[in-house]
DNA sequence: TATGAATGAGGGTTCATTCAT
DNA sequence: CATGAATGAACCCTCATTCAT
């Protein structure tokens, strides 16, 4: 895959039709990966479901990867961008408190569909696209970090890159898990309570 | 591939001639992983490496799977044995504290081939069987559990299930990043450091 | 395979190129059949020698088994249509008796490609496809019977579904006999003869 | 395969354990062919069942068909004694009539385990050993033919060759389809007096 | 004689990608 | 721009047979 394909789109959506394909494609892909995982995520499939030809895929994707990458990054980013959000908003309440909220938007990223969050990280670390995983959540921790910077948030710790690093993996590390592991707690609102805690501990030490 | 495979080998090796056909098959994967990466664990490509037929290779492995799942489990189970006797173990230095030494554990697993780890969580995955890397940390968790139960462990911690899930998972979600990444933190002690301060930070809660 | 597979082809010919396609497929399948026999009989073998990669092979037939059978009922489809037709022509000399004629007709079925012929039946019960060879019989066996019941046939008897069975059975089974063995009676007419008598013979007892 | 694996076992054996041996072969394969057919018929399952090695088995049988000719010699052959002895029995009864004997003969051949029947069938002629199948009719063929020369039946018949022909394979193809259909005709009594009555039918021509 | 580990050619099938229409 | 037929490299796995022990 050319470095070109990681950034977008092989062509800009100029027409509304276009833009409705690739809506179509990402559609499918999303469909196919939940309900029939990884395996099944092969071009022909998701051509046909999307309700076009082979060939038109190849229009707008460099290769099978892209499609991946892009649908990841429109999701990915989407969850990002609640957290980054929750991060930056003022507090109004005690359940308000941004790294609660940030933890919660982490949970409750992808609507819920956690077959589809775990069927795209397990396709994106299939195909050796985990590099597409672990770049919103540096992006996370450069949003923690800058903030911490900006003094916005009253701690004036030492936020280290080690301790930016294990704090953000920590709390990603442990949603991944239940997530793979499909875990009942994913239902419960102990996963939020805990997480929240855990952070504040550890921020608590510098 | 039927339950049994997973357990174990498809034959038992009875002559020392066998041990070593699979050792050989063994080493081969691992470095062929390490090497050239999932995609060129097949095997054929094994097979060759390993200096047998491909037939042979299906005498104790009932699947190209089944290689990679008795590889893991090897590897994984070594690793974990690590981590449990460090719990157990009792500490003679500050520098022995249990979770300290289990957090080491977990850093240096795999004689320190951090990409052989990397490429073995991804092939892993890409094959559907995340369990495989589950199941170590479940069990980690529960000789946790039982160790607090016994009173090994001075903490009276109400150590939930939810707060066990979450110690666990964080530590090694951190870790994993860490090499899914390929961090250079890996390579100091300063992820040693935070990771066994995160522990007992969060322990202190309860 | 699915039972759709056995309709019919996997995917529509929407284009001349496609039919001439599976004609080329049909072809080189009869080829290899006729003069290398079932086990030269292979995927790659049929593509190379339609001309085609197996790939598009797979585009039309869902497996190995599929070309076969939609060989089969094609070739065994002819045949079959042949002797209904027999059955159902109004005589017009001696030589013209429907029984003879049907007779007639599965004797030269295959265009008296005998060789083919036999190898198409080795082919199909090897493979566990003899319901393919039962079935056009059984069909047969309906046509006269319908043909019966509709008093096209001036014998008022009595062909209960056992007789119906010995009669066309055993006709066939004489007829594979003399193919399986490549047998010179063949090459006669007195078997025409004989298989003819032996149906009269049979028929007068009701 | 040599001729000379055609004509029995590779060694003679002189020893009770060696006839033993052979004989856990036969069942072994019997039973596999049986309960999992042609495709499950492979030397290894057939060593493994037998509970001998494949080493052994080699010793007795130059390749896999060998085991098949002989077993279908066995099977086959005390099927067309049951029938050749049928046919040279002085009648008794109305119901011993040699001709009715020979049918039911050879529509109980096999002690009635037809699902072995039709799979002996299948795989003789899958591996290209249907002459195995056309032997014992064609030495059946020849029984009543001599029988008929020697003036024990009353009948001065004129049987040709092709009529001979056209008797015994039309006979044994309704058995065989009937077998091959797995039909339920075979249960009842209904096939032996139809192909009695055929046989006589059939015979008074002449 | 018996064993059973080892061999390896061979074949069915998939699917990303191209390109003539 | 769209189509979809065609491509073919690649890979998993089987099993008859051998031969050193």
């Amino acid at each position: 895959m050319s470095p070109r394909s990681l950034d977008s789109l092989r062509k800009t959506p100029k027409q509304a039709r276009a833009e409705a394909t690739i809506d179509a494609i990402f559609e499918a892909s999303a469909r196919i990966l939940q309900s029939a995982g990884p395996a099944a995520f092969n071009t022909n499939a998701v051509a046909e479901r999307a309700g076009v030809s082979v060939g038109t895929l190849y229009q707008y994707f460099e290769n099978k990867d892209a499609i991946l990458v892009a649908l990841a990054r429109r999701e990915l980013g989407k969850a990002m961008d609640g957290i980054v959000d929750g991060l930056a908003k003022k507090p109004r309440a005690a359940n308000d408190d941004p790294f609660r909220v940030a933890v919660r938007a982490s949970l409750t990223a992808f609507g819920g569909r956690q077959r589809f969050r775990k069927v795209l990280i397990e396709t994106l670390i299939a195909r050796g696209l985990s590099e597409e995983l672990s770049r919103p959540v540096e992006a996370v921790a450069q949003a923690i970090a800058s903030r911490i910077r900006s003094g916005a948030v009253a701690e004036t710790a030492e936020l280290t890159p080690v301790r930016l690093f294990v704090l953000t993996r920590a709390v990603i590390g442990a949603i991944r898990a239940a997530v793979m592991e499909q875990s009942a707690f994913l239902d419960s609102h102990a996963l939020e309570d805990e997480l929240t805690a855990l952070v504040r501990a550890y921020f608590s030490l510098f």
